[in-house]
DNA sequence: AGCACGCCGACT
DNA sequence: GTCGGCGTGCTC
C-alpha cells in the first residue's frame, strides 16, 4: 500500500520523537523523493528543529495530519544504515515513557547509543576478534608458560574461545602488552568478526567445570526451563556463596541451546569482570559487554552485535536493558536490590523494573537474584506474584561473618572510634589479618537527638523524626512540611547536648592511619579508583596483603571477596534508624549483610562490628539475631501498617528555581485538587535544598493503586501547563522514587 | 534541552 | 555608543 502511495506521490506525514524534554511528538512531511523506498516505523530521520537539525525517530506514519499545514517542515534525510528500532523495541520504549511519564524523545535518546544520536553517522566496522593459530609450536608454548604466565593464561583463554574482542580481554584483566607479545610470537591473530546469527553448537559448552546442582538449585533451573516460552519472574534469594551464579549458568545454557540470546544486568561498580570471567569459563559463545569502561564505539558494537544476533550473551549495566536483542530468551538481573539500577537523573528509570516489563512483553522468563532482595521484590515473591526460590545451603568453604553490635552510648569516642572497636582492630592487625573500616556516608539528612537521654525530635503530627536543615537552623518534617526551631535544651531531660544523629566520623580517614602507624592504610572509594584499572590494582594489592587497614565506602560492599579481612567495622548506622526516608533501614540492612558476606573464609571466619547509640533498636536486634529475611518480613509488616511502598505507590515531583518561593508555590498549586485514592506529602524543601544556587522542593504523591497514581500524575502534568508558576521553575517527575534526599 | 530574541548594566 | 548578562518563549 505504501508503495502505491509513493508512486502516486501522495504526501506522507510522520510523527517523530525529538531529543528534547517535551511530552509530545512532532509532525513532518516526507517528500515523495525520500519515500521511493517506503519509510518505516523505528527509522531515524534528520529533521530541522527550530534553528538546528536533529536526529529523530519515526513513531507513526500517516497520510494526513491535523497539524497546521503552513507550519509543517519536511524531513531532510533518512538515515539509511538499517539499524532502526524493531516494532517490539519501539513498543517497549514507548511503554517506558508512559510508565515514567517521561518525555518520549528523551527516553529514545537514552536508548540509542551516543554515536547513533549524532547527525554525522559513524563509520561502522565489525569488531576485531582475537584467535589462536592452529599450528602452535609446543616448545615455544612451553617457554611462554614458564617465562610469562599471564601470556600463557591469555593464550589458554583464547584457545578455548573462537574469537574474543579486546574489550572482553581488557575487562578480564589482560593488557595490550600481553596481547602484542603473543601476536609477535605468532601464536595469535585478529580478524573482523563475521556477521552471523549465533547458533548453538556442542562445543559452545565448556563441559569440564559444570557443577552438580543441589536440589534447591536444580528446582530453579527446571522451573525456568519449564517456563521458557512464557513470562515468569523468579526471585532467587540466596546468601553469598549459595550458588546463584551456577543457577544462572545452567538456566542460560538452556536458552543458548535453543539458539536464543540472554541479557544479564549487573550493578554499576566493577562486577562485570567477575561475571564475564565465570561466563567465559563455561561458554564458548560470543559475549558482548556494555558498561561504563567502554567507549562510545565499543558500546555501539555491542548494540549492533545484539541486534544482528551475533552476540549470544550481553552483559551490561543499567542502560543495557535497551539493547536491541534480536531473539532474547532470558533476562537475568543480578544483585537486583542494588541502587545503581535506578537512574538518578533526567529519565529516572529502574532497570530491574523495566526489565520485568520487557520480559513480559517478550513472553520470556526473568530471574532476579540477590542475597538481600529489595522489599519490593520480596513482597512480590511472598505474595506469589513471582516464583520464590531460596538457596539456604552454602557451598563448601564459603563463610558469612557474624554481625555484633557495639553500644557506644557510654563510651569515650576517638574520631568516631570506640575503645572496643579500636582494640578489636588492634587485635586483628596483630594477628596479621586485615581490617576494613566502612564509611557509610549519609545519603540522607539527619534527625537530631539528645546525647544524654537519646530523645529524638519527632514531628508530633506525623510521628516521624524531624529532618535537620542546618543552613536555616530549622527542623522540618518531611512528611507534612511543618517547621520548628532546634530546641536549645532536650525537652525530656534538659540536657543541652543535642546533636545530629550519625555524625562525627567526617575526618576519620585522616586520623585513622595516625592511630595505627605501624600498618599500611589504603582508601578505596570513588575518588581513589576513578582511574581506569585503579580499582583492580588496589584490590590486587589488598589481596597480596600490601595493606592491612582498608578504609572504604559502598563500593567495597559489592562483589569483591576479601578472605584475609576478618574484621569489618561499621562506624555508625544510627542515621538510618531515624531517617524520614523510610527505605533507610532497608538499605542499611542490605549493606550490613552484603559486607558480612565479603569478609573471611571458613578457616578464618570474619566478624562485622557495628557501632550504635541505639543497640536495642528493634530493627537492629532483629537483623542481628534473626537475619535479613526475618528483619525484612518484620519491616514489611510495618510498611503495610503505615501504607508505605510496596503497599502503596509513589511519585515524586521535584521543582527547582532561583528563588525559594517559586518551586514551593508551583508544587503547592498541584496539591489543590484531590485525587481519588491519593494523598500528597509536602511540598517540603529537598534535604539538599540549595544546590548549584538553585532552590529545590519536593512533593510526594502517594496512591493506593498503580492505576490511581498514573491517573493523578497524568492529570497533574496536563494541569501544569496552566500553573501560574510553571514558567518560573524547572520540574520533573520521579515514579517509584528511591532516594528522597535529592 | 538548545537557541534566538530582547532588554538593562559597565566597558573598549 | 555596544558587549554580554540571563529571563522568556518557542520548537512540527
Amino acid at each position: 500500500m505504501t508503495v502505491f502511495l509513493a508512486i502516486t506521490s501522495t504526501d506522507i506525514y510522520v510523527q517523530v520523537a525529538i531529543p528534547v524534554p517535551m511530552r509530545q511528538l512532532f509532525t513532518y512531511k516526507v517528500p515523495a523523493e525520500l519515500n521511493t523506498k517506503a519509510i518505516t516505523l523505528g527509522e531515524r530521520v534528520i529533521v530541522p528543529f527550530g534553528s538546528r537539525q536533529v536526529v529523530a525517530i519515526v513513531l507513526s506514519i500517516d497520510e494526513s495530519t491535523e497539524y497546521a499545514a503552513a507550519k509543517i517542515k519536511s524531513v531532510l534525510s533518512r538515515v539509511t544504515d538499517n539499524f532502526s528500532f524493531s516494532p517490539t523495541l519501539l513498543n517497549f520504549i514507548q511503554r517506558c515513557s508512559d510508565y515514567y511519564h517521561h518525555p518520549i524523545g528523551d527516553v529514545f535518546q537514552q536508548a540509542l547509543p551516543v554515536l547513533l544520536r549524532q547527525i554525522k553517522q559513524p563509520d561502522v566496522e565489525l569488531p576485531q576478534i582475537w584467535l589462536t593459530k592452529t599450528d602452535l609450536s609446543e616448545a615455544e608454548q612451553a617457554t611462554t608458560a614458564k617465562r610469562s604466565p599471564k601470556q600463557a593464561e591469555l593464550l589458554t583463554m583464547l584457545k578455548q574461545h573462537q574469537g574474543m574482542t579486546w574489550s572482553e580481554l581488557l575487562t578480564l584483566g589482560f593488557n595490550k602488552a600481553q596481547l602484542n607479545a603473543l601476536e609477535k610470537k605468532q601464536f595469535i591473530y585478529s580478524k573482523p568478526r563475521e556477521v552471523a546469527e549465533f547458533k548453538w553448537q556442542e562445543q559452545a559448552l565448556l563441559q569440564d567445570n559444570r557443577l552438580a546442582l543441589s536440589a534447591e538449585q536444580a528446582i530453579i533451573v527446571a522451573t525456568v526451563k519449564e517456563m521458557q516460552s512464557q513470562f515468569s519472574c523468579h526471585l532467587v534469594d540466596g546468601i553469598t556463596g549459595s550458588g546463584k551464579t551456577e543457577v544462572y549458568l545452567q538456566a542460560i545454557e538452556q536458552i543458548l541451546a535453543r539458539s536464543q540470546q540472554v541479557l544479564v544486568l549487573v550493578p554499576e561498580i566493577g562486577l562485570t569482570p567477575q561475571t564475564l570471567s565465570r561466563f567465559e569459563q563455561r561458554f564458548n559463545v560470543p559475549i558482548s559487554l556494555h558498561h561504563s569502561g567502554l567507549n562510545d564505539k565499543e558500546r555501539l558494537q555491542t548494540w549492533l552485535e545484539a541486534q544482528r544476533g551475533t552476540a549470544a550473551i550481553v552483559i551490561g549495566t543499567r542502560s543495557a536493558i535497551f539493547t536491541p536483542l534480536h531473539d532474547l530468551g532470558l533476562i537475568i538481573v543480578d544483585e537486583e536490590h542494588d541502587a545503581s539500577f535506578k537512574q538518578q537523573d533526567s529519565f529516572r528509570y529502574h532497570a530491574r523494573d523495566i526489565a520485568i516489563l520487557r520480559a513480559r512483553q517478550l513472553n520470556i522468563p526473568i530471574i532476579l537474584g540477590s542475597a538481600t532482595p529489595s522489599f519490593e521484590s520480596l513482597q512480590n515473591a511472598l505474595s506469589g506474584k513471582y516464583h520464590y526460590h531460596r538457596l539456604r545451603k552454602r557451598a563448601g568453604n564459603a563463610s558469612t561473618a557474624k554481625i555484633t553490635l557495639i553500644d557506644v552510648a557510654q563510651q569515650q569516642m576517638e574520631h568516631g572510634l570506640s575503645g572496643t572497636l579500636k582494640q578489636a582492630i588492634k587485635n586483628t592487625l596483630a594477628r596479621g589479618e586485615q581490617a576494613l573500616i566502612f564509611l557509610n556516608r549519609r545519603g540522607y539528612a539527619p534527625a537530631i537527638n539528645c546525647q544524654e537521654c537519646h530523645w529524638v525530635a519527632d514531628c508530633q503530627r506525623c510521628n516521624k523524626p524531624y529532618t535537620l536543615h542546618q543552613g536555616q537552623g530549622l527542623l522540618i518534617c518531611h512528611h507534612c512540611g511543618s517547621q520548628k526551631r532546634i530546641p536549645p535544651q532536650c525537652p525530656s531531660c534538659g540536657s543541652v547536648r543535642i546533636k545530629p544523629i550519625g555524625q562525627g566520623t567526617e575526618q576519620l580517614e585522616e586520623k585513622i592511619s595516625a592511630l595505627f602507624p605501624d600498618y599500611s592504610t589504603v582508601r578505596i572509594d570513588r575518588d581513589s579508583t576513578r582511574k581506569k584499572g585503579a580499582l583492580a590494582k588496589l584490590l590486587t594489592e589488598v589481596g597480596n596483603k600490601e595493606h592491612q587497614l582498608l578504609i572504604g565506602t559502598q563500593m567495597l560492599a559489592k562483589g569483591h571477596h576479601f578472605p584475609d579481612v576478618t574484621l569489618v567495622a561499621v562506624l555508625d548506622v544510627d542515621g538510618a534508624l531515624f531517617s524520614y526516608d523510610f527505605r533507610a533501614a532497608e538499605h542499611m540492612a542490605q549493606l550490613l549483610v552484603q559486607v558480612s558476606g565479603r569478609a573471611g573464609r571458613a578457616s578464618k571466619p570474619g566478624k562485622v562490628m557495628v557501632q550504635s547509640n541505639f543497640p536495642d533498636h528493634p530493627l537492629l536486634q532483629d537483623l542481628v539475631h534473626n537475619g535479613y529475611q526475618h528483619f525484612a518480613k518484620q519491616a514489611l509488616i510495618e510498611r503495610q501498617q503505615a501504607l508505605l511502598p510496596p503497599f502503596s505507590y509513589q511519585a515524586l515531583f521535584r521543582a527547582e528555581a532561583n528563588y525559594p518561593s517559586y518551586p514551593e508555590k508551583f508544587l503547592r498549586a498541584m496539591t489543590e485538587i484531590p485525587f481519588e485514592g491519593c494523598q500528597f506529602a509536602g511540598p517540603v524543601p529537598a534535604a539538599m535544598e540549595k544546590k548549584a544556587g538553585k532552590f529545590r522542593f519536593h512533593l510526594i504523591l502517594q496512591a493506593k493503586s498503580r492505576k490511581q497514581l498514573h491517573q493523578a500524575v497524568f492529570t497533574l502534568i496536563q494541569q501544569s501547563a496552566n500553573n501560574e508558576w510553571q514558567s518560573k521553575v524547572r520540574w520533573s517527575i520521579d515514579i517509584d522514587p528511591v532516594d528522597l534526599s535529592w
